[in-house]
DNA sequence: CGATTTTGACCAGCGC
DNA sequence: GCGCTGGTCAAAATCG
């Protein structure tokens, strides 16, 4: 018996006419593809502000250490700029440079990180997914904000140092303000960027910067992102890998839209059913 | 029953 | 020294 090869690629033209509803098809695919178009130039542009938000800040930094003999006290005014009321900026600097007191100064070398993620305004609750396991161990109503900041120590090694802040937004309660503090010294592979599944926990927020937020559909899958992580990692890596999870986001997207997958249902098996009539 | 969360008490730094 | 504030502790409560 010759081996038969099914061809599964969308050439449309062939498909009869009383398989499918070509037009209709044809239509979908020219709004599928403007889509597309329109996706591309969004995320071109998220990735040039990105880019920008990125040099910026390296150019702030530069500055902050030029200016490590500036008293702390005057420091402060300067850090206040990096407050959350631009809503773009996600800092990364190190404790001795935050301008919480150190308690501890066994650790002067952790740094300091702070993360916006955009979460339901309904949502009550100061639970943020990025990977990690966390302890909450205090709560804590503080005198510039009316919502509570909740304490977590990290869970995942008993040796950890890692501790965050969680903190709605003051000026958007859709905004929680994710504060780390250290630097984790073990592993975690639920640490890397990954596609989240939203059934584990509807609770809790997903740490999504917010410029990917801006642009995801309420339809599309989340995305989690671990940006603590990411401060390691050089530009060009996670520049790439943003890159590559939007385009999977984006594919995601496709594929879940019930009309694209019935219509490529269709699509491939009209072509078999063509290809089996015509060796007939 | 162990892990986690809640919450009031406590501690330490800072400004007056 | 005192009060205010942010951060942490730890016992009790809750959950799986």
């Amino acid at each position: 018996m010759e081996p038969t090869c099914v061809d599964t690629s969308l050439n449309l033209n062939v498909i009869p006419s009383q398989h499918i509803d070509l037009a209709v098809l044809v239509e979908e695919l020219h709004r599928l593809n403007s889509e597309k178009k329109r996706l591309t130039e969004t995320l071109n542009q998220v990735c040039e502000n990105y880019d920008a938000l990125q040099r910026h800040l390296s150019q702030l930094r530069e500055k902050d250490i030029e200016k490590e003999e500036v008293p702390l006290h005057k420091r402060k005014d300067c850090m206040n700029m990096f407050g959350i009321s631009s809503f773009t900026e996600c800092s990364t600097i190190t404790e001795e440079e935050s301008f919480k007191r150190p308690r501890n100064n066994n650790n002067n070398s952790s740094k300091v990180s702070k993360v916006l993620v955009r979460t339901e305004a309904s949502d009550t609750s100061l639970y943020v997914r990025d990977g990690y396991q966390w302890r909450k161990y205090g709560q804590k109503v503080t005198r510039d904000n009316p919502s509570p900041r909740a304490y977590f120590k990290c869970s995942y090694a008993p040796t950890c140092p890692v501790k965050k802040k969680v903190q709605k937004s003051l000026e958007d309660q859709t905004i929680l303000v994710v504060t780390y503090e250290g630097e984790h010294n073990h592993g975690n592979d639920q640490a890397e960027i990954t596609l989240s599944s939203t059934s584990q926990s509807e609770r809790q927020a997903e740490l999504v910067p917010i410029s990917s937020a801006m642009v995801r559909s309420a339809t599309s899958p989340s995305v989690t992102l671990d940006l603590v992580q990411s401060t390691v990692i050089n530009n060009n890596a996670q520049k790439s890998s943003i890159q590559k999870l939007l385009i999977q986001q984006m594919a995601t997207s496709l594929t879940r839209d019930p009309n694209f997958t019935s219509a490529l249902a269709t699509a491939i098996s009209g072509r078999i059913l063509d290809h089996t009539n015509s060796m007939e």
